[in-house]
RNA sequence: CGGGAAGUAGCGCAGCCCGGUAGCGCAUCUGGUUUGGGACCAGAGGGUCGCAGGUUCGAAUCCUGUCUUCCCGACCA
């Protein structure tokens, strides 16, 4: 590995793409769009999914695995959800090759066609939803909560690592109830979740908030997301939660019997995130330095590098680490002694920073000496010297003080990122000078949102949750409003 | 699918204009000196120059075709 990172000032795209490989996260694979996920940057993501299971399950839900395959008459039974998806499927049309008859190589055999085409999910509804048929009679049967933890294949034009690539992985939570109102509050509880996850886990703050129609997801009746600001001043959709009616109940005919012997149609939600979250930790913290990781989901929390001149040296250190390493792991902290010998001092440093490892403690013979130990923190790059003694303790504050400031750095990068605007030059000016979030007037019309899209490249990322009602008048056409809606330009 | 650019060692590149049998940096291996912020010296290994044709005594270099990748658009979590 050679030197420095491209700067974010200099290429924000450069910087993340280096970054992303540098710090092995993850690397494009040969297979177009796909990606390769590296051991380092899978730790990242099992620490995500493990913390968002537990989530799941406090909240009822358990977890199940549905076929890869959908046939395609099941995605084109909710006419809107076809439609939303249809352009972007890899589909399975033949399930057999052979020797090509001139000897040039293997070929599809034309006889092995299918009868009906198989299409690798770009999402689940409908492969679930057949299945729920069978598995919902009665009220007795609801709600039904389930989450599945799986990759869809989405054929995208344009990929970018963890942010859009042909395949990704993911969970995706597919519920179903008795009640509109029930379901409803399934969705807004899932949003909770996942808001909590972002700020508590990533150190992300996101703003919650509801899409507009033109931003739906195919075959919702209402999308919840979460929306972050990356350091470029561009939003970034974490995730959404979906209330989807009865659209895929009366599309796939799942009906229960109500307390009341009346068959209904059941109400359902869905709602995911996916590595696209690795994305958004690692565009949401990291320096020129490289990867910055909140202490909750690094891989390893504290790297303990020794400083030596010879192997008598190194041994003293080995065993002045070695209680110090079971001290710490002790208190459940993921500890690293890289004690190698093939790479110099200065480099496990500059290696480690790159990999966003959030302490560093360094130990040579004059700290042992001395009593002290060299404590280094990634994300304000200050080092200091402390007493042994007491080292473990300190450490663990550190980690959740470490885990605290980035957060509130993310938050305070929001607050400077976000512009009130009340009219359409001061609207332009602000997305090409300043970016971040706009909050601004709007009409409440797709036409006008369509225009402001095309001439800015600006999205409405959503009508946030909870914002007051304030009269105004949209930004575009002047004509009334009654709140402001959050404009940026979006991953 | 439109508009650009590039395919040469594991990675990043030069060489191409003006044909003469392949080079640099990093990485790797060996030996030595080093080790508190990406060490240094000496040596070594590694490439049918994306692929297929053509021109030529001779092609990484010129011509034709083709494939792939990347960037900018259209599409999207």
């Amino acid at each position: 590995m050679s030197k420095a990172l491209p700067t974010r000032s200099e290429n924000y795209s450069d910087w993340y793409n280096e970054l992303v490989k540098r710090a092995n996260l993850a690397e494009n694979s040969a297979v177009r769009g796909c990606m390769v996920i590296k051991p380092y940057g899978y730790t990242i993501w099992e620490n995500m999914q493990r913390a968002l299971d537990d989530m799941f399950k406090e909240t009822g839900h358990t977890n199940a695995y549905f076929p890869l395959f959908i046939p395609k008459s099941y995605l084109s039974k909710e006419a809107s959800h076809v439609e939303g998806f249809a352009k972007e499927c890899a589909v399975v049309t033949h399930y057999r090759l052979k020797n090509a008859s001139d000897g040039s190589g293997v070929i599809v055999d034309p006889d092995a066609r299918l009868e009906e085409e198989l299409i690798v999910r770009p999402t689940s509804e409908t492969v679930i939803w057949s299945t729920y048929k069978n598995w919902i009679q009665s009220y007795r049967d609801l709600p039904l909560l389930i989450n599945q933890w799986a990759n869809v294949v989405r054929w995208e034009m344009r990929t970018r690592l963890f942010l859009r690539t042909a395949e990704f992985l993911w969970q995706e939570g597919h519920t179903a109830h008795a009640t509109q109102e029930e379901a409803v509050a399934e969705a807004e509880r899932m949003l909770d979740v996942y808001a909590d996850f972002a700020e508590e886990w990533m150190a992300l703050p996101v703003l919650k908030g509801v899409k507009t129609p033109n931003e739906r997801f195919a075959g919702a009746i209402e999308t919840y997301c979460i929306e972050a600001l990356m350091q470029d001043g561009k939003a970034l959709q974490a995730g959404t939660s979906h209330f989807l009616g009865q659209n895929f109940a009366k599309a796939f005919d799942v009906t229960f019997q109500s307390k009341e012997g009346k068959l209904e149609h059941v109400w359902g939600t869905s709602w995911g995130v996916s590595t696209r979250l690795m994305g958004a930790l690692i565009m949401g913290h990291s320096d020129d330095q490289g990867l910055v990781l909140p202490p909750k989901l690094a891989p390893v929390q504290v790297v303990i590098v020794p400083i030596f001149k010879n192997e008598e040296q190194l041994r003293t250190i080995d065993d002045t680490v070695d209680s110090l390493t079971k001290e710490l792991r002790s208190r459940g902290i993921r500890v690293k002694y890289d004690n190698s010998d093939t790479n110099k001092p200065g480099w496990k440093f500059a290696e480690y920073e790159l990999q966003g490892v959030p302490v560093r403690l360094g130990l040579g013979m004059r700290d042992i000496e001395n009593g002290t130990i060299e404590v280094a923190r990634r994300d304000t790059r200050t080092k200091e010297t402390r007493p042994a003694e007491g080292i473990a303790a300190y450490v663990a504050d550190l980690l959740m003080e470490i885990q605290q400031n980035l957060f509130n750095k993310a938050l305070a990068f929001r607050q400077s990122n976000t512009h009130r605007v009340d009219n359409y030059d001061d609207f332009r000016d602000v997305l090409e000078n300043k970016g971040g979030f706009i909050l601004a007037h709007w009409d409440g019309t797709s036409e006008t949102e369509e225009k402001i899209k095309e001439e800015t490249k600006a999205t409405i990322r959503c009508i946030p949750l909870g914002s007051e009602v304030e009269e105004g008048t949209c930004i575009y056409t002047g004509a009334p409003s009654r709140r402001r809606v959050v404009f940026a330009r979006a991953y």
